[in-house]
DNA sequence: TGTTTTTATGGGATCGTTCCCATGCCTTTA
DNA sequence: TAAAGGCATGGGAACGATCCCATAAAAACA
């Protein structure tokens, strides 16, 4: 069933056709009624790969992510999705699984499907390899808008949302010191991502804000991605090690569950003999009441502002360069008030 | 550029270099290099569209979801993703926000973008209204493989991939029984959708094959989706009446959730005052040690099925119906053991 | 009433592939 | 040495839309 079948049936030319189903001025009340009646009778719909050829345009928007289970990432399509869905665009979904051998070909799967946009969370743009470098390449030359989600890429030209991950760190840290800490540890992932080093810049700069030094001993470093069980058996370790941090601050939501579960077992008392604040929200705080104070990124929000500054560019081609910082909330538990 | 370019460039037909991108036998050495060396240069991928057009296929698979937020989908999402990563086949994803206008919707975008097969976990193929007649009845025309993901439709004709609710159920509820508990409840979720019908005819099952009565006022519907603020209030009225059941299953995630919230603030001993054996794993569960039994879902696992099977109905378009039920984990807590 | 303008419609080229068919060359075989 | 077969290659129709251009009919104006 093709235009030219539906032009048939309703006795015109399939150009009438195509001004009709297009909305196109000066098409006859009357013929514009009767296309319409055949197009719904036999529940017509115009081919997108057709109309994509002819138009050099697919109103498709491609999605690459590292991954899509857990709920940061999820929340994250959630977004996109909900402000997507009143658009003619469509979602192309791709997981990288934090490869850049499949961050690579999910490029050139859009390319092939020419995309009119990309949203981006590269989890290899940042580092200086010659994956990362293909990568950045490709995306300048692919010429359609680009907005960044969560991570930036290095030297980036692109739109990008980000949470306040240097700022976020940087007052949940000042929230340890406010209440007078001086032991105060970090527990990280790994700083050859954006990520990882904004969070670490604003846990030190706030340190030195309140003059207050660095020890060494109780900065951690977990690889990404984190598995909490790697995470548990480290804080097991320093625990045993006899010497534990007044305070610390938890890089994600998998190193804070990891460590909630080392300290609870060796029945270390968090909001008496450690205070912990990190990002993310982790959904047992909420049914019971553990002390953790933690850094709320609103990943849905991140999701929805991405795709509406693509959606900006796709209608204005020519605009500057935009950045959004999308703000956290931190909430603090009673022992931190 | 296109293909005609490379052909130009490489100084041979259009013909020769679309039978050296699909590796067509009859193509001289030398040709094939020559070819492959432009192509390489020029960095050129072929258009889906045209290839599209031309083969009258897409090589692109739509999934339509409830949504993608949360862990259960999105988990669903990743092991769809890594069973298709290594196939010719994009991810077309659909989510429907639980709305039969946007499943409607998303169906047209499919069969306009002329997928080759659907995964699909509806939110109203299972009513009798003419929403749901209309989304049963464009499957049914759509010609395409259709893989059902968790949710069956109203006299389904097509392959499913379930989680065993109603077995589950059952041994959930057995697990209580066999403890010897007379006054058993259930919070479930609405019993108009298959999944929630499902878990009741299960949990019902049960108790009357040891010969329990059912115990009206125990027994709680919340519509779907279901919101964990809603539940704990129901669950603060439950408790408010004096009347408890001795033990309770639970019919999903959100609603232990909520059931959970509820208990602890008012005192109750989840494991001692009250014993609960629901569906779903929260991952605070894995962190502080209440006492609360669950079936564990792998969604993951349900993706994976999923879309292998599809991928057996595309490479062999006669298959039988098919239907897998996934089994689930039941983990009891020390109290029930 | 004749000329110009506006409006509605149809015809045909085009987008970038695939794939069938034709052609010519080289090899094999009687 | 001529006929038959296999192999590498090129040419052109087809896929199903869009969109420009031509044209006929209707409306507006002198």
């Amino acid at each position: 069933m093709t235009i030219r079948d539906i032009a048939a049936l309703a006795g015109v030319s399939k150009s009438t056709v195509s001004r009709v189903l297009n909305n196109s001025p000066n098409v006859d009340e009357k013929t514009r009624e009767k296309v319409m009646r055949v197009v719904r009778e036999k529940d017509f719909i115009p081919s997108a790969m057709a109309q994509g050829l002819s138009r050099q345009y697919a109103n498709t928007i491609g999605v690459i992510l590292p991954e899509a289970g857990g709920s940061f990432f999820g929340n994250i399509i959630q977004g996109i999705n909900e402000t997507l869905i009143n658009t003619p665009y469509t979602i192309l979904l791709c997981c990288t699984e934090n490869k850049a051998e499949y961050e690579i070909r999910a490029l050139d799967t859009l390319r092939q499907q020419k995309v009119s946009g990309i949203l981006l969370t590269s989890s290899s743009g940042f580092y200086e390899n010659d994956d990362a470098y293909k990568i950045r390449q490709t995306l300048e030359n692919f010429n359609v808008p680009v907005v960044l989600i969560d991570r930036t890429l290095k030297s980036s030209k692109w739109d990008g949302v980000y949470s306040d991950n240097s700022t976020g760190a940087y007052v949940a840290t000042e929230a340890l010191l406010k209440k007078g800490f001086k032991k105060i540890g970090a527990y990280i992932s790994d700083t050859s991502l954006s990520i990882g080093s904004s969070r670490y810049k604003g846990f030190i700069q706030a340190l030195s804000d309140y003059h207050i030094p660095i020890m060494e001993e109780f900065i951690i470093t977990e690889k990404y991605p984190a598995s909490m069980q790697d995470v548990y058996w480290k804080t097991c370790e320093l625990i045993k090690s006899g010497n534990l941090p007044e305070a610390i601050f938890l890089g994600n939501g998998i190193i804070a569950n990891g460590f909630y579960k080392g300290i609870l077992e060796k029945g270390i008392v968090p909001g008496k003999d450690i205070h912990c604040v990190g990002f993310d929200y982790s959904e047992f705080l909420d049914i019971i009441n553990l002390p953790y104070s933690y850094l709320e990124r609103n990943s849905k929000l991140l999701g929805e502002t991405a795709a509406n500054s693509l959606l900006k560019s796709l209608s204005n081609p020519s605009g500057l360069r935009q950045e959004y910082i999308i703000p956290s909330t931190l909430h603090l538990d009673k022992t931190l008030q």
